[in-house]
DNA sequence: GTCTATAACTAGATAGAC
DNA sequence: GTCTATCTAGTTATAGAC
């Protein structure tokens, strides 16, 4: 799921590559395992929890190097925050315009493998008051559910188009459940520290959309 | 780890109203006020966000009263969390077991006037690792969730006996679908900075729900 | 570019006066 | 019971050597 997650801590390598580009082999540059490090960090405690110390210590550099790349913590979280909402856009993606039925593909996006106990590293930044308090550090999760909604909401309508979800779904609204469903499936599971809850929700969810299904493009009718 | 116990020192309270009880008129004790200012802190800020020093201030009281009563951070921490997923549970429970259809029971739930943006006060605490990584902290949660999506099936299953609600929806899958949606919702709309999208995902659950309502049983049919 | 040293500040808790 | 020191460790950042 999560390239940017692995824990890659080879030898230190000196130079080379572009800012913000990972070296084509398996060696990342300083700034990239800052970036990744912080990543990791900031789904597992978040933004408040996370200290530029822990940072430095996963990624294996000192002090200077980090403030050499970036100006202090918040610029370093904005951009592992647009990166780790670029690929959640991705993953996401990936299900959404796979081939199918819109109940199929909305059926792919919710069934999809996902590390339920550890949550949503998107949404769980939006419990973090120094990111939704700050407008440039939000944007980044703005954008990611604003887009996962309409996308959702576009395969819904294209699926009544094709005549197969009732006419009177509300696209964008079902959209924002859907999405909310995941969302607050973590939750109820991190709750619970059990995935069932979770599963629970999104079949929930399922047996409700599938009651949408018109029977003529119901194959399992 | 987390000796977080609820400190009896309480019970050696030598002011006049019983443990844990505000007193009867408007001048709450230290230890009423320290609880309620932890619970805000808490909500607004969470468990590692939210520092002894800050919960003092906002108190009015100094670091000795709250080491008085409480063994430490963690332990009023548990006694606020407690007190939050009661009041919780209170105030569902009231939209719950409103009179009316089980449709309009869940209805009366999910439209209950909401702080949309502060979010939930118990959802907020499953995204603190300190929290979900002490059993004794993510207890009231699990308890809280767990008795929330009981009593929802429990409505949904009541509503089936009735015949108002169609024999094959599963009230488990479809109660923790809709106490999902509400914690879901709450991320989305905090992403945003806007509860439209709580109100939509709500709206997108409701009118799903409402084709599970059976004809006969349908008022507005 | 990367490192270590250091500084100013906060977190969380203890000690002891009153 | 409540208060004001005091303490140790951690946070966030800057300075300057290599």
């Amino acid at each position: 799921m999560y390239s940017a997650v692995m824990s890659t801590r080879e030898a230190l390598d000196t130079q080379a590559a572009p800012p913000g580009t990972p070296s084509p082999q398996g060696t990342p540059t300083t700034q990239e395992r800052l970036l990744r490090s912080t990543q990791e960090l900031l789904w597992e405690r978040g933004y408040v929890g996370t200290s530029p110390k822990a940072i430095l210590e996963r990624a294996g550099v000192g002090q200077g190097s980090m403030y050499h790349h970036f100006a202090g913590k918040s610029a370093l979280a904005l951009a592992a925050i647009r990166r780790t909402a670029e690929g959640m856009k991705a993953v996401a993606e990936e299900s959404l315009s796979a081939p199918g039925t819109a109940y199929e593909r909305v059926e792919g996006y919710l069934l999809r493998e996902r590390q339920v106990l550890r949550g949503c590293p998107v949404g769980r930044m939006t419990q973090d008051r120094d990111v939704v308090c700050s407008p440039e550090l939000r944007q980044p999760l703005d954008e990611m559910f604003g887009w996962l909604r309409g996308r959702i909401a576009e395969v819904l309508a294209e699926g009544q188009r094709r005549g197969e979800l009732a006419a009177g779904l509300d696209p964008s609204a079902v959209a924002a459940t859907v999405a909310a469903v995941v969302q607050g499936g973590y939750v109820l599971a991190r709750a619970a520290d059990d995935s069932a809850p979770f599963d629970a929700a999104v079949q929930g969810a399922l047996s409700l959309l599938a009651a949408q299904v018109t029977p003529a493009a119901d194959s399992t009718a």
